[in-house]
DNA sequence: CGTGTGACGCGAG
DNA sequence: CCTCGCGCCACAC
């Protein structure tokens, strides 16, 4: 399962963003949205991990890096607004309508 | 290998 | 906006 968030991780677009729910899920693992953020804090740095944030499209990072988060997103021209969110609507990654290839042969 | 614990969540109230 | 608690798994013991 770590495998799997990791390689999920691995696959979000530069620009784009994704939830730990959403990788959860991706992973075959729906209710372990928590997980991901544990197995991310603990894996090394080699991952787009500054790309995965809460469902509410904030950074789960604030008391451990989270400025450095936003200044990578940024300078991948994610967009923050004074709260600390960004808009999901527009960076929300979809995989399925972008790359994930083996779900979208199920549902052909 | 069994048990305990806590973590970058999430949705409901 | 804040609080509560469930749920699931990596990791240390």
């Amino acid at each position: 399962m770590k495998a799997a968030v990791l390689k999920w991780v691995a696959q979000i677009p530069f620009g784009k963003v994704a939830t730990y729910g959403q990788i959860a899920a991706l992973s075959g693992h729906p209710r372990a949205a928590r997980q991901v953020g544990r197995i991310l804090a603990s894996n090394g740095e080699d991952l787009p991990w500054q790309r995965v944030l809460n469902a509410k499209g904030k950074i789960s990072t604030e008391s451990q890096s989270g400025e450095l988060q936003i200044r990578l997103l940024e300078a991948e021209g994610v967009v923050f607004n004074a709260e600390g969110v960004c808009d999901l609507r527009t960076y929300l990654w979809q995989p399925e309508l972008s790359q994930d290839r083996s779900a979208l042969k199920k549902s052909l």
